[in-house]
DNA sequence: GGGTTGTGGGCGG
DNA sequence: TTCCACCGCCCACAACCC
């Protein structure tokens, strides 16, 4: 920013921070990193005229296919909402107006308005610091439960333009404005200053926008003119290229401190331009995946199609506290902390099977300690249970922060098999080729025919279930597809008796509920542990734990349903294997299952196990060995 | 040799 | 007075296993 006295506000920094552990920390992080840079400056003097000429053919190769990958039909605008934090207490507490403030505590900072930024004080700074450099500033406490409020409003306006936007945090969204403009033949300069307009009508705060033909620089261009600003950058090459010639790399998303010191230290990369001069040296030093992308920040590509939904890959969580080396005292927060995470877990509907533990010491190292369990766990008691022996064998150590992170979650989406995770679909698919079947009709015609079920055919029949949302095989005898009548909805279990197929439907239990407005929907039902049906109550909330999901969130409500069905599962075998019945009282034919009635599995969950959950692997292979 | 797992670290917000 | 967060994602690399 300008008018920052920088040198003063390094010495500031560099004063109250030299001597302590944190400062030796970074020293030896940098140290790390120099070395990096040391090893990386060797590799390169030792390549000779031969491997640099190679690397180079390879580098062309390379820029010539992602060239080739040039889209330049797509419109995107990256919004980023001005000081948000800060602007949402102002407008909040007017009398807060022109005077420096920042959101956080004294030991961190979220953010800080413009004012305070004239001092040098910035985001992620500690506010002992922050006052330190700027004597008036007003901290004040984060509640994110306003910024949420008003992110809200801001983002009632981006679906207005892109129903499919992508909100990245909540200040700041990419919206794709391809089809806003052609429809209504306007400019996206125009859009863009409509847009910013809507949002301040609507929230009373201002936001800067970038434009441009792709999501990686319009994130640039919305930094441009910041605060309450735009930048339009056209689709058109020339422009493109003449816009990344000068840009320093570090502008760029993706682009961290230690990559630009690397970048610059080592091969004397300052602008995106450089990459593409330096592409042969790129190529000999680092990975693949590493090269593409500065590469293709070099020639100012970046993502043009809205992405597929991701589902959540890890859920964590961490606490900072006062350096101990207190073992009770650090078990104790290792529980409540087992306890938010499992919390936290339990509200989306999520088990994991590997946990890992993080560790930062008082000196400011961190350390992680991870396991990878047969069971899919979430409770409390079970995540402290496994977290303790991995703390345990760490200690004795003096803490500071300790976190945990569950991951390997169940996976059910279509196409992504993890071969140590048994998927519900990865069981009825490939397991009914063993030892139980999908009581879909078709499969119901194979058997009776006394054939054997050709996977093929299995999925054919129950996968598209899967494909389309649904949780579990789904009996829809062609009667009902025909007619338009609900089809009442079986759940598949496994093999239960050893008579085969039944094949009268009066014997499986309809699940068919209405909603509250009289429309059945039996897609989405599914009996839980205690018999009730899983549907959405007003299309919104989990009859089951009361999880709150709109239509939109398929693969949540997907993955949520599929949580509560294995709990079922689990806990009915659990059951089953206390009361001795499994190899005793059902003997399984091989390749044969029955369509298991929900009232009977209702009944049977007239008690429930309490108890630990058991491995999905171990329930299935149960059944396999009979 | 390729896949999995564990560990450390970068990055963004 | 206070004394550098929390979270989630990604990648690289090494060790290990089959």
């Amino acid at each position: 920013m300008d008018g920052v006295d920088k040198e003063r506000v390094q010495k500031i920094v560099y004063e109250m921070s030299k001597g302590s552990k944190y400062f030796e920390n970074e020293k030896r992080k940098e140290a790390t990193i120099n070395q990096k840079i040391e090893d990386l400056r060797a590799q390169c003097v030792l390549l000779t005229d031969e491997q640099i000429s190679f690397y180079q053919t390879v580098a062309d190769k390379r820029i010539i296919d992602l060239e080739a990958s040039r889209d330049l039909s797509k419109t995107w605008l990256h919004s980023d909402m001005d000081a948000f934090y800060a602007a949402v207490e102002t407008l909040e507490n007017p009398s807060l107006k022109g005077k420096p403030l920042a959101v956080g505590s004294m030991s961190m900072l979220c953010t800080a308005n413009y004012e305070a930024r004239k001092f040098g004080v910035r985001a992620a700074m500690p506010g002992f610091i922050a006052r330190k450099l700027c004597p008036d500033l007003i901290v004040v406490p984060p509640n994110f439960q306003k910024y949420t409020y008003y992110s809200e409003l801001t983002r009632k306006v981006f679906s207005n333009y892109d129903a499919d936007f992508i909100a990245t945090s909540l200040d700041e969204a990419y919206v794709n404005i391809t089809d806003i403009c052609n429809d209504k033949s306007v400019s996206s300069e125009q859009i863009a200053s409509e847009l910013r307009n809507t949002i301040y009508e609507q929230t009373g705060l201002t936001c800067s926008v970038g434009v441009a033909p792709n999501r990686l620089l319009a994130k640039v261009c919305s930094d441009i003119n910041k605060p309450n600003g735009q930048f339009i950058l056209p689709n058109d090459y020339k422009a493109i290229m003449t816009f990344i010639s000068s840009l320093p790399i570090r502008k760029v998303g993706g682009i961290g401190k230690v990559t630009e010191h690397l970048l610059r230290d080592v091969l004397g990369i300052n602008t995106c331009e450089q990459m593409l001069q330096k592409s042969a040296y790129l190529c000999a030093l680092f990975s693949e995946h590493s090269t593409d992308f500065f590469l293709s920040i070099g020639l100012g590509l970046g993502g043009t199609d809205t992405p597929q939904h991701k589902l959540r890959k890890s859920m964590s969580c961490e606490r900072t506290f006062s350096a101990t080396e207190d073992e009770s005292a650090l078990f104790q927060k290792l529980a409540d902390i087992a306890e938010a995470l499992s919390n936290d877990m339990h509200e989306e509907g999520l088990c994991g099977r590997t946990l890992t533990l993080k560790l930062k010491t008082s000196s400011f190292e961190v350390r992680t300690r991870a396991t990878s369990l047969q069971t899919y766990i979430h409770s409390k008691e079970d995540i402290l249970a496994h977290a303790s022996k991995l703390l345990k064998a760490e200690l004795p150590l003096s803490l500071r922060l300790m976190g945990l992170r569950m991951s390997q979650f169940y996976d059910v989406k279509p196409g992504r098999h993890d071969p140590m995770q048994k998927t519900l679909k990865n069981f009825i698919i490939k397991d009914a080729s063993q030892s139980t079947s999908c009581s879909s009709y078709s499969s119901d015609q194979h058997l009776r025919n006394g054939a054997n079920i050709d996977p093929s055919a299995a999925e054919e029949s129950c996968l598209s279930k899967f494909e389309s949302g649904h949780l579990m095989a789904v009996c829809e005898p062609e009667d009902y597809q025909q007619s338009n009548q609900i089809a009442p909805v079986k759940v598949c279990r496994p093999g239960n008796d050893a008579s085969g197929i039944k094949d009268n439907a009066d014997e499986c239990v309809p699940q068919v509920h209405a909603d509250n407005e009289g429309r059945s929907n039996p897609e989405e039902s599914l009996t839980n542990q205690n018999g009730k049906m899983l549907w959405w109550i007003d299309d919104y909330i989990c009859s089951v734990c009361g999880a709150e999901l709109p239509q939109c969130f398929i693969e949540e409500r997907q993955e949520h349903s599929d949580y509560h069905l294995a709990e079922m599962l689990q806990k009915e075998e659990s059951l089953n294997n206390r009361r001795g019945l499994l190899q005793r009282e059902r003997p399984v034919v091989s390749l044969v299952g029955k369509i298991s009635p929900v009232g009977d599995v209702a009944r049977k969950k007239q008690k429930t196990s309490k108890g630990k959950f058991i491995p999905i692997d171990a329930f299935f292979n149960r059944y396999k060995k009979d």
